[in-house]
DNA sequence: TGTACATCAGTGAACGCGCGTTCACTGATGTAC
DNA sequence: TGTACATCAGTGAACGCGCGTTCACTGATGTAC
């Protein structure tokens, strides 16, 4: 056939996604600057060479991954933002979404874990500009709730920044959790949940000009 | 002389601190697991094959390193812990502590920050499992306080390891801020003292049974 | 539909390079008398 | 104190190895007529 569209580009894009899925993969268990050329080939199942038909370098293939992480961080921060309901039923579904998302996209969350403070400085710094990003958002969702009544912007950024940074630090409690084990993963939700709480009693209590 | 104690002994242990002290510059700006033999013994002036009078490879002197980082860390939260004063004074004095030491043991703490879920399991164990000691003084020292009555161990627990995330995080912080920039660290700190002021509200709201 | 040519994703071989590790050595330090 | 021997931290050369990257190539896919 003439117009089977695109075959050949359906083929390469094929490639380009197995290159970036086995370098995720590897980077389970290592650094983005312990990663090589020839191992993602492998690993992909692409000859050496093959590998600059897609990529100038591995820097690049590194910047795809950060991009595509934080694009999934960034939806399951959306869906958190998005509930509704009670404040204990907020902190319930907040909980449940970090545990399902980091579920789903292990690889992603651990990622973004082990390059938050790694050794390359512009994925250190892309990930640091997103998270800010997050706060913000975060900080936003908060104003528009009853009980920010009062609040300057700054306060709200304040709180925001505490609920990321919290964020953050159960997906990677989850991310160490012994796999398969409901019982490890209950542990680290109950106490999220309370520490959730206490920043809420805090915040309820919280001196407004 | 017969008796200079050690002259040759006290020249050993100064090639296996350059060694280390090489190490820990350099992992300034990479991963522990992409640290070379001979680029550690050229950054400390020895040649490749003198590593081998000091360590059997490379992960023994990771291991040390790691636990001189942990040990220079210990020393701070001990500081911390030790603080006397009404709540306010507490707060000012751990962001104190924690700035200062970020100052004067960068090297180490930026080293933790980063292979707290770096590439290497065996090190990233040992700093969870530090942390969680680091924890549990927390937890000891909070319930020693006359605001603690009626809280549970567990409860106690709960708050410290909130606390210590949050160390952690603010030392992070500190750590990305600028070089020699007073403002940056002021804002840093202000953020922070604020946060620790919003869970000290949280934690005298507390429920207890 | 069939044919002739163009494109280009993927290959296998080759390169030079820096790596970790070993080895027999050297010479300062330590020790016994 | 002086002498003869032992120790051992540090060296320079050598090794085999896997790396990143390049190159001319092949053959399936795409296109023009």
């Amino acid at each position: 056939m003439s117009h089977t569209v695109g075959t050949r580009a359906a083929q390469k894009e094929q490639s380009r996604r197995a290159l970036l899925d086995a370098g995720l993969r590897l980077l389970e268990h290592q650094n983005l600057s312990g990663l090589g050329v020839r191992e993602v080939t492998r690993e992909a199942g692409l000859s050496p060479a093959g590998f600059y038909r897609h990529f100038r370098d591995l820097d690049e293939l590194g910047v795809v991954l950060v991009t595509e992480s934080l694009q999934s961080l960034h939806l399951m921060i959306r869906t958190i933002l998005a509930e509704q309901g009670d404040a204990e039923q907020l902190i319930d579904g907040t909980i449940t979404v970090i545990a399902r998302h980091v579920r789903e996209h292990r690889a992603h969350i651990r990622f973004l874990a082990r390059e938050r403070h790694g050794g390359v400085q512009r994925v250190r710094e892309a990930i640091a500009a997103e998270l800010a990003v997050f706060t913000d958002e975060t900080a936003a969702a908060l104003g528009t709730q009853p009980q920010s009544a009062g609040w300057s912007a700054a306060d709200l950024r304040m709180l925001a920044g505490l609920y990321v940074e919290h964020l953050v630090a159960t997906a990677a409690a989850f991310l160490e959790a012994p796999a398969n084990s409901p019982a490890a993963e209950r542990r680290i939700a109950a106490l999220a949940r309370d520490q959730l709480r206490l920043i809420s009693l805090g915040r309820r209590h919280w001196p407004t000009a």
